[in-house]
DNA sequence: TAATCAGCTTTTTTT
DNA sequence: AAGCTGATTA
């Protein structure tokens, strides 16, 4: 057979990567290397040259949007719909794998995916019933606590009974948790991984069904494994070595929620007969732009060691801005967007990348006022409003009236009377007597703990959930959640919320009845789930894109996270200054410098032509002025790839190694001496001196009311005048 | 029971 | 600045 397409094209590593006989292989692809391209010429030929059906075949993904790429290029490529072929996250896998083996795991066979949300509720909840002091162990810490013993494989049987009272509260609320879970049929999105793992653990004969059913599995991303992650690759593949990644170190930045580098030196470990390749050969950026992210990400140990290269141009250099504050920051990045625009290009090739979301504000303001779209990612997503969340509580709740999550969520949404005293009293029951808070509340109804008025509240929204799971039978599925939403009264309970916040709630009720006519049914392979129990586990595992118009031409604001995979022509990498790009958090903390950097590594590898890097030098932030300096990372680019801007022109301007630009030789304090400042407490007074930099940088002030004082910067409210 | 107000906290994000 | 929580009030 004539395989010289999946081979065509390629450069020399990439066709190493791809072709080859060895089972077990770790591909180091540097980013813009082509990666994607790589891992689907090689399910290509795995299918084409060695007659791999696509039955032996597994990929595994982080996103719902790279499982989805992943498919359809694949079927591109070879001209045919590999349906049978296992493409998807860990979580959507885990949880196919959960359905289809309920029975061995001891699970209710018809267990509803708890999100995140429902997850921080449910354990503000337990925290409450437990009566525990939400100050020493805030629900959020609890929250991580349990998804991270999770992420690492442990139950909470397995935590040893330390001494410290702390950790061993936790360990009470992780038993809690488990056992509430477990009544109430829900799965966090830890345990689908953990149970996963458990399955095929526990199981010798399932474990052997995958290990032979599997002749290949693949993984994307594979620096961001977390340990749970990596054992249950490990156990499908350890008999056959037949475990193929793809990853970049370099790109690890996702460390704080639990991903482990060290499973790329595990796999080395792991699998001794490995093909290790390397992809160094980038398509996307100028040399410029590489140099200078080989030249950051070089100041990080222990790396793999990899270095980009690129055939292709110089390019422009690097531009730097310095904002006076940040809304010049962002007044600069809007008119060179124009600018950009009027030039004929499309503003969709132009991102804006951040560190956090809120600094998004700001350049909205103006895009705004220049009137040039835009598109903000992250942020709530669609099946993560409220509303919706609420509408499908009804559909949980009437499919499975155990989920305790969905009942506290509409138990009195839309409002009907039942107030905190009557939940609390259905609480109490269902925790003295170990069952759901429907039962629950069914129970208390036939009882007299209750008021009239109370029974009469919560047994109407008894007979409410009775209809309308009776109406649930028989009706095609978004006529089913057409018929929950009226009969649950949310669309006019929104729509007597004032302003337009009431109005798009309605609209996004209504929307979700269309996503419900568009939802295949069968697409993820669970056909033993009922549809509207398939619809609603979809809506858990992959929460909709977030809102914009993809069609439209606008200019791209995400994170620099959420940027991670993409690229763009023309990159403003924004904010960049000590203490927000680092972030403070990650300065003091040991070891998170360098995911920090790796992070700059990112957001300079997504530009393709040009790389605008800028800062302000006054900021304001939760409220409050602060003085940043601009952050090592500029520092760390050679200064003869960089150029300066200033306002209304360009000046490249000479720069020593000794003298990097951009930083202020006198003390960084921000203010001038003869400055007239105000504070909170000691009111108004002017600038006798500065010294030190950054968090050390201090300022003596006259005051008018009380004299000179030296105040620290970091933690004095001076306002400039 | 529901609405209003004052005080407190702040990365990054997918599933 | 803004959003959320807890407490207070109508």
């Amino acid at each position: 057979m004539d395989v010289s397409h999946i081979l065509d094209g390629l450069n020399d590593a990439q066709r190493d990567a791809v072709s080859g006989e060895e089972q077990a292989a770790l591909i180091l692809a540097g980013a813009g290397s082509g990666k994607t391209r790589v891992l689907v010429h090689r399910i290509a030929w795995l299918m084409q040259v060695e007659g791999v059906s696509p039955y032996g075949i597994l990929a595994v993904t982080f996103t719902n949007k790279a499982a989805g790429e992943m498919r359809e290029r694949v079927q591109a490529m070879l001209q045919t719909p590999v349906s049978g072929m296992w493409i998807g996250t860990f979580h959507g896998i885990a949880h196919r794998l959960l359905r289809m083996h309920s029975k061995e795991l001891g699970l209710p066979d018809a267990f509803q995916v708890l999100d995140s949300d429902d997850q921080f509720r449910m354990i503000k909840r337990l925290l409450k019933a437990m009566n525990i002091d939400d100050a020493r162990w805030p629900p959020r810490q609890v929250q991580w606590f349990i998804n991270a013993q999770k992420d690492e494989g442990r139950r909470a049987k397995h935590l040893a009974a330390g001494a410290d009272p702390f950790e061993q509260k936790m360990i009470e609320i992780y038993t809690e948790y488990e056992v509430i879970c477990q009544r109430s049929g829900l799965v966090d999105f830890a345990e689908l991984l953990l149970r996963a793992h458990e399955l095929i653990r526990d199981n010798v004969a399932v474990l052997e069904h995958y290990q032979q059913r599997f002749k290949h599995v693949l993984v994307d991303e594979f620096q961001d494994t977390n340990t749970i992650q990596y054992a249950w690759l490990r156990l499908l593949t350890q008999e056959a070595e037949n475990l193929y990644v793809v990853g970049d170190d370099d790109q690890s930045i996702y460390g704080w929620r639990g991903a482990k580098i060290e499973n790329i030196h595990r796999f080395q470990k792991d699998y001794p007969k490995h093909k290790l390749v390397k992809l160094e050969q980038n398509y996307r950026s100028t040399s410029t732009i590489l140099n200078a992210a080989n030249a950051v990400i070089t100041h990080n140990d222990s790396r793999m060691g990899k270095e980009l290269w690129t055939d292709g141009e110089d390019g422009e250099l690097i531009s730097l801005y310095a904002g006076f504050n940040d809304q010049d920051e962002a007044r600069f990045v809007v008119d060179r967007i124009q600018h950009w625009a009027e030039q004929g290009n499309l503003r969709a090739e132009a991102a804006i990348l951040y560190r956090s979301n809120a600094q998004s504000r700001l350049f909205e303001e103006y895009l705004m006022m220049s009137g040039i779209p835009y598109r903000v990612y992250g942020g709530q997503r669609f099946f993560e409003r409220l509303e919706i969340k609420n509408a499908l509580a009804y559909m949980q709740l009437a499919t499975h009236l155990e989920n305790d999550a969905a009942f506290e969520r509409i138990v009195n949404t839309p409002t009907r009377g039942i107030g905190t005293r009557t939940v609390e009293l259905v609480r109490e029951r269902a925790r003295a007597q170990g069952i759901s808070l429907w039962q629950a509340a069914n129970a208390l109804c036939e009882g007299v703990e209750l008021s009239g008025r109370a029974v009469n509240a919560l047994s109407g929204f008894i007979k409410l959930m009775r209809d309308i799971s009776g109406n649930l039978k028989s009706a095609v599925l978004f006529e089913q959640v057409n018929q929950v939403i009226s009969q649950s009264g949310l669309i006019e309970f929104h729509k007597k919320e004032k302003g337009e916040k009431g109005e798009a709630r309605v609209e996004n009720l209504e929307e979700l009845v269309n996503a419900a006519r568009q939802f295949v049914y069968g697409a993820a392979g669970e056909e033993e789930l009922s549809e509207l129990d398939s619809f609603l586990a979809h809506a858990a595992l992959e929460a909709g894109d977030t809102q914009g118009d993809k069609f439209e031409d606008c200019v791209q604001l995400m994170t620099l996270h959420s940027a991670k995979g993409l690229e763009f022509p023309l990159v403003f990498m924004t904010g960049v200054e000590e203490g927000l790009f680092p972030s403070q958090r990650s300065v003091d903390g040991i070891g998170r410098l360098e995911e920090e950097r790796r992070l700059c590594y990112v957001g300079i590898t997504r530009a393709m032509q040009q790389l605008y890097i800028t800062y302000a030098e006054s900021r304001r932030l939760h409220g409050q002025e602060s003085y940043p300096m601009p952050s090592r990372f500029i520092r760390e680019i050679p200064a003869e790839l960089i150029q300066e801007v200033r306002l209304n022109a360009r000046v490249s301007r000479p720069v020593t190694a000794e003298q990097p630009i951009g930083f202020r030789d006198e003390s960084d304090a921000g203010f001038r001496v003869g400055q007239r400042v105000m504070h909170t407490k000691f009111g108004e007074g002017m600038v006798l001196n500065h010294e030190g930099r950054g968090a050390q940088a201090r300022v003596q002030v006259n005051f008018d009311a009380v004299g000179s004082k030296w105040l620290m910067l970091a933690y004095a409210k001076l306002e400039t005048m």
